[in-house]
RNA sequence: GGAGCGGUAGUUAAGACGGUUAUAACGCCGGCCUGUCACGCCGGAGGCCGAGGGUUCAAGUCCCUUCCGCUCCGCCA
């Protein structure tokens, strides 16, 4: 069909499109218009057909009448779905009783006088509108006109003007934007890299930056004093709803700097953001939890605020308890609903196996009724742990209270985790509320098992606390990092440090790393050595783009705020990303693979024939 | 590396215990229609039930393998 009517294809020529289909009003009664657009819906009435024409600003609806422009008229009934229009003609109220509230532009229409056809378009394999419901797996091999969508040009553009706030705030307070390199050298702590191979050092690899971090710092170094960058980031990791391989960061670092300075600087940029973006004005400054107090209440690092159902540690209550498993566990940890007496045990198993993704064995749990605790595990408690218990929860009778027993990392994570789950379901989340938060003081180090070494918590940069330089090696369980993440909605959207400026310190980090010196000079040699070069006191943060824009927006994926994102394996659905390169390719970089790709079955679309016609 | 959910016309979905021609809505095509706005009415086309193998007289349905999408655990300094 749009094969018969690209005969009625036409240049531009010298039309000038003069408004776009999102602003026409009442204000412009008589005006001689031109759009530009797509066709959203036509309704072709036989005599009448209405059309309503889509470009990014809105929906504008215009009408080839028989009657006013018979010449225009003519030829209309071959307008179908997506097919490029340039409309010439009038703007006009609609006729009594016909006005469209739901439209911007509902009060007039624009009676065509002439038009264009610029482009047909086959029938697209989804309809163009926000109510559309095609699977994700169509969506991202069709992304060009899942983005013609309203929402995700919204998405888009939201991401936008949140960037250039982001300019506006950091360029007013003197930090300039420097570029560092895509291609760089690959460190092994942290994230697997995606490596790049180097023709001209045949065997050696380039490494994709997994953040800005080193070049940052070296240009602290540099005098560069306040930097900022808006800045791709790649994390050869697996993928979540909220993970993306590459992902942007907004990267930020600062001299002669301590955490007040890079906080209050950050809060500030939130502020300008929030107040340019959403017109909200958020409090200042934000709320600071020490981490040690976010796990104990809330079980997790980076708490959601908005709600309590706040965790109790009730492990010396049930020391010498009956019950075996709540006297023997290193953590016992309860956590009480309000109300949730009237659960279904449904519910309960339910939740039981939520937990149980977290390692738990199952879920202890205790209905207060008004003549006797209701539970599989009463029995074993004394009237003294019942008291305590009691107290410690303070609990009241038509409340219910989840128990976790074991390891802290299982308690914590299944009860931190359990609580967000109830929060959502029992719907008592506040809807448009931002509470942000400043989680602080968190561990240098955290055990690997798998490595049987200390890991850096945050990085192998970060400054231990004042003090802590000694435990760095004597103790590294317990020592504090001078590190901060800003939580958002129970969200890390940000996070950073104060660094090691000292060369002396950064060489007793990568100690206690378990790094001999030579891999440390080898590895990081170039760092320490500008430590050695009269490095400032420096610090800074960097902010998850994406994340942010995702909360901002309420998308519910990572995926929605991103242009082109990968799925969940990472690949392409469009583009067909990645792919198998020639022989030739693979000689010049001096690679030979160990297996062959498999030919991957093609997903049929761009440059097949759509099967519609 | 692991757990779970899903894959049926172009799209979104329904298809009890295995059983006749695999449904519906939207979309598409044709016809009618001068005030619709997710227009309406009438008619029509459209399917290797993700792919491969098996069980069976008989498989969309049961079994095995595999591919794809999503959610989560591990992982993500």
């Amino acid at each position: 069909m749009q094969q018969e009517h690209q005969k009625y294809i036409t240049d531009l020529g010298q039309w000038q499109r003069s408004h776009s289909c999102g602003e026409l009003t009442l204000a412009n009664d008589g005006q001689e218009i031109c759009l530009m657009g797509w066709v959203q819906y036509r309704r072709d009435h036989g005599g009448l057909i209405f059309v309503d024409l889509r470009d990014r600003m809105g929906l504008t609806q215009v009408v080839f009448s028989p009657d006013a422009a018979p010449k225009a008229h003519e030829n209309a009934h071959i307008l179908r779905s997506e097919y490029v229009l340039a409309i010439k003609g009038k703007v006009r109220p609609r006729p009594e009783g016909m006005i469209n509230p739901n439209m911007i532009t509902g009060q007039i229409e624009v009676v065509a006088t002439e038009w264009k056809l610029l482009n047909t378009s086959k029938t697209p394999p989804f309809a163009i509108e926000d109510r559309c419901d095609a699977g994700e797996n169509l969506r991202l091999a069709w992304r060009y006109l899942d983005l013609r969508r309203p929402r995700m040009q919204a998405n888009l553009r939201l991401r936008h003007k949140v960037a250039q706030s982001v300019r506006h705030y950091l360029d007013n307070a003197d930090f300039v934007e420097v570029e560092t390199p895509i291609l760089t050298k690959s460190t092994p702590e942290g994230a697997r890299d995606f490596l790049v191979p180097s023709r001209l050092n045949s065997g050696e690899f380039y490494a994709l930056p997994q953040s800005p971090q080193i070049f940052k710092q070296l240009l602290m170094v540099a005098g560069m004093d306040r930097y900022f960058q808006i800045v791709r980031c790649f994390r050869d990791e697996d993928l979540r709803a909220d993970r993306q391989p590459e992902f942007t960061q907004v990267d930020i670092e600062m001299s002669f700097a301590d955490e007040e300075t890079v906080m209050g600087m950050a809060e500030g940029l939130m502020a300008r953001v929030f107040k340019d973006v959403m017109g909200i004005d958020i409090a200042l400054p934000f709320p600071r939890m020490p981490w040690d107090e976010a796990m104990a209440r809330y079980g997790v690092d980076k708490p959601d605020t908005r709600f309590g159902l706040e965790l109790v540690n009730i492990t010396e209550i049930v020391r010498g308890s009956g019950f075996k498993l709540f006297a023997t566990a290193p953590l016992v940890k309860g956590m009480k609903v309000p109300g949730g007496e009237g659960m279904t045990r449904k519910e309960i198993d339910a939740f039981t196996e939520f937990v149980k993704i977290y390692g738990a064995q199952g879920l202890a749990w205790i209905k207060i009724k008004a003549d006797e605790w209701q539970s599989p595990i009463a029995k074993f408690l004394s009237d003294e742990e019942r008291k305590g218990i009691a107290e410690a929860l303070d609990l009241k009778v038509g409340d219910i209270v989840f128990f976790q027993a074991g390891e802290p990392g299982m308690v914590n994570a299944a009860l931190g985790n359990l609580r967000v789950h109830l929060a959502h379901q029992l719907h008592i989340i506040p809807e448009d509320s931002f509470n942000f938060l400043w989680v602080t003081d968190f561990p240098l180090f955290e055990y690997n098992d798998e490595e049987k070494r200390y890991v850096a918590c945050h990085h192998p940069f970060t400054a231990p606390a004042t003090g802590h330089m000694d435990l760095m090696t004597t103790d590294p369980a317990r020592a504090r990092a001078r590190a901060y993440d800003m939580v958002l909605n129970g969200s890390e959207v940000g996070g950073g440090s104060i660094r090691i400026h000292s060369g002396e310190v950064q060489r007793r980090m990568f100690e206690a790393l378990g790094f001999t010196p030579e891999q440390a000079e080898s590895q990081f040699g170039f760092l320490i050595q500008a430590l050695e070069q009269g490095a400032p006191p420096h610090g800074g943060l960097a902010f998850g783009l994406d994340r942010l824009i995702m909360l901002l927006s309420g998308a519910s994926s990572i995926r929605d705020v991103i242009a082109f994102p990968k799925t969940q394996k990472a690949t392409c659905l469009m583009t067909d990303a990645p792919s198998p390169v020639a022989a030739k390719q693979l000689r010049e970089l001096g690679l030979r693979l160990r297996e062959q790709p498999g030919d991957k079955p093609k997903t049929g679309k761009p440059g097949e024939e759509a099967k519609t016609e």
